[in-house]
RNA sequence: GGCCCCAUAGUUAAAUGGAUAGAAUGGAGGAUUCCGGUUCCUUUGAUCUGGGUUCGAAUCCCGGUGGGGUCACCA
């Protein structure tokens, strides 16, 4: 059949059937009624299923071409298509729609290339693939990740694998805030209230305690502001004259200037954040090709905007801070350097990305950074295309919304977080919990049981906040914790679970699953399941095209779902027909393995047992 | 105030301009001699508002309303 050459000779098999049918409608429309159509009026879909059908043509535009009532333009265009297309074995017509019923030979093969292909759905990269850099992450090295950051790498991650499986090679990225007033602000509070306290003297984690020196800088600050008001002046003023304020900036100005002492405290500092944030990053199980430091990128920055001085492109005060006036770009004036010559994050910004272009040959660069900073990357790439660069449009903004708690937006100064390692330790425990009543890895080791608590538990809060739209704020309510039953990451690992329970069953009665399709004749919840399986290629693609995980978390929750309908009417093991019950462990074996690559897509693991 | 984003069942949330707006959760009721009861089925309930474009609008355009962001010599 024309068909399956058609699919042998294309790699990339995504919407194969559509693009046959539409060419076909086209060819239809010529020879029935003499006209010519525009591709973008033929619309096939995927048949809603309430209705009859696979592929649904819609034929309201083609009524103005053939001149005839919807219902006979649907009867001539389907019988032509019946008998130009093998595979298409009949079609019924409701209120304009078309619907193409697709013989199940069709859904076999494609049972057939899913199930000899272990990375079905996913392309591979090739020497002349694009080089997509994606930075993440992107944490300050004065405060502990907290939720925010969580919603942020698991993102940038996941766009990452999905990406790669769209055969793109990706350079995962993190630019470490290292430097600035803030990180200043703690190594001044530390200096003043710390005791020499260091991590191994406390027990706690460099990171966390980093943080907590930020705070007590906040509430000196704070302090000071409030004597300074009720001697009368301003709010403002107070806030400009605090003395320690003032004396951060100080330390600032030693930090730029190579300080010895300040740059040996702030080193030992940053180390015991460091060091605390890999460990989260391991927990997260989030990696990256290369960090760039702040540190080292800034002057860069200076330099481009200095040079940017000398060439007319950006303006110099008389009190030494240099602006970009954007007026004409129907934006605002913007500052570049401080009075004092130091750097601000735009700078910063600017030394980065040229770094990162002159490192790697970058087809296609992505920020994943929350949406406040919208008109930051709208600034920057317009200041770097200014500086001449002229990739600077072509810079992508990933932009997602704030995570929110019940009593409104997190505060990390008044110490209004969710912090990400307590926040993974409570999931863990629940999914200890619910483990412990189960009781299915009794015999199990500790080490094996902790390793799958936590799949789950990482399980459940990266499909919570994946399934989500990056665009929309999400409210989360710790509360009430993440649930394990309906759409949720533990749902869908359960079913892996269920499958490979059946497998090991299998394997156990001697039963060898071939990668040949049996031959047989498949019921409605077979057919129903391969036609979802068989959408994968096109989810993945689209994932990529749309830089979105969510698509790939309903497609594998659909799927999985339905596998439980398939798995609940259905026997598997007490199918007395031998090859009918191969085909149907060939079948949960296909999707167990889709399943897998699909949450690897959004960086969650699945357990054999849990 | 200027600019940007968001608005769908009580709650969390789907829907390249297409059919009767599809789920989950919660509530109510039920099934399963089962290969794992974290399963399955039934029921309840939603497109903020007013115009416009279109054969057809949750979706596109304009005006409201509500919420959020941003416009720092913070990052």
């Amino acid at each position: 059949m024309t068909i399956f050459l058609y699919l042998r000779s294309q790699n990339d098999n995504t919407k194969v059937m559509e693009i046959l049918i539409r060419n076909k409608v086209i060819e239809a429309i010529k020879i029935l009624y003499g006209q010519d159509v525009d591709e973008k009026q033929v619309q096939v879909q995927t048949t809603r299923k309430e209705f009859t059908g696979d592929k649904t043509l819609v034929v309201f535009p083609f009524l103005r071409l053939s001149k005839k009532s919807p219902g006979q333009t649907a009867e001539d265009i389907g019988t032509y298509l019946v008998n130009s297309i093998g595979v298409i074995s009949g079609f019924n017509i409701v209120n304009g729609f078309l619907n193409l019923v697709i013989d199940n030979s069709y859904w076999m093969a494609q049972l057939g290339n899913a199930a000899n292909d272990e990375k079905y759905g996913f392309r591979t990269s090739t020497d002349d693939s694009e080089l997509v850099m994606i930075e993440y992450s992107s944490p300050n090295t004065n405060k502990p990740l907290h939720l925010g950051h969580i919603r942020n790498n698991l993102l940038g991650y996941s766009i990452s694998e999905i990406m790669k499986a769209n055969g793109n090679k990706v350079v995962n990225t993190n630019i470490v805030n290292d430097r600035g007033i803030h990180i200043c602000k703690s190594m001044l509070a530390w200096k003043k209230l710390g005791n020499d306290e260091t991590p191994e003297s406390t027990g706690k984690k460099g990171d966390h305690l980093v943080g907590e020196y930020y705070v007590k800088f906040d509430q000196l600050y704070k302090t000071e502001i409030a004597e300074l008001v009720a001697q009368g002046m301003s709010e403002d003023e107070a806030k400009d004259k605090a003395p320690i304020i003032n004396e951060a900036r100080e330390m600032l100005r030693q930090w730029e200037a190579n300080d010895p002492e300040t740059r040996d405290l702030w080193k030992r500092m940053n180390n015991w954040v460091y060091t605390g944030f890999a460990e989260t990053y391991k927990t997260l199980g989030v990696d990256f090709d290369k960090i760039y430091y702040e540190s080292n990128t800034y002057t860069i920055g200076r330099d481009e905007v200095l040079r940017g001085v000398k060439e007319g492109i950006f303006e110099q005060m008389d009190d030494n801070s240099v602006w970009a006036d954007l007026g004409k770009d129907g934006l605002d004036r913007k500052i570049l350097l401080r009075s004092d010559g130091t750097s601000v994050y735009m700078t910063q910004d600017i030394g980065t990305a040229k770094i990162r272009y002159a490192d790697f040959p970058i087809n296609h660069m992505v920020y994943v950074v929350g949406n406040e900073q919208i008109y930051h990357f709208q600034v920057l790439s317009l200041l770097l295309d200014k500086l001449g660069y002229k990739w600077g449009k072509d810079l992508y903004h990933f932009s997602y919304g704030m995570v929110e708690l019940p009593q409104g937006r997190m505060k990390s100064r008044e110490g209004t977080v969710v912090d990400a390692d307590d926040l993974v330790a409570d999931m863990i425990d629940v999914a200890r919990k619910v483990s412990e009543e189960l009781g299915k890895l009794d015999g199990y080791s500790d080490q094996e049981k902790e390793k799958i608590y936590h799949t789950v538990a990482l399980g459940a809060l990266k499909y919570f906040i994946l399934k989500v739209d990056p665009k929309k704020t999400m409210l989360f309510n710790p509360e009430e914790s993440i649930d394990f039953n309906g759409n949720t990451g533990p749902f869908i690992q359960y079913t892996y679970a269920r499958i490979q329970s059946v497998l090991r069953k299998a394997t156990d009665a001697g039963i060898v699953i071939t990668q040949q399709v049996p031959a047989i004749v498949m019921n409605d919840k077979e057919s129903a399941l391969i036609k979802i399986l068989s959408n994968f290629p096109d989810v993945v693609k689209e994932a990529g095209l749309n830089h979105s995980p969510a698509l790939v978390a309903n497609f594998v929750y659909e799927l999985a779902k339905e596998f439980n309908q398939f798995y609940h009417d259905i026997t598997i093991m007490n199918e007395p027909d031998e090859q009918v019950r191969i085909f149907r462990l060939l079948l949960a074996k296909t999707i167990g393995q889709t399943i897998k690559n699909g949450f690897s897509l959004l960086g969650i693991e699945v357990p054999e047992r849990m």
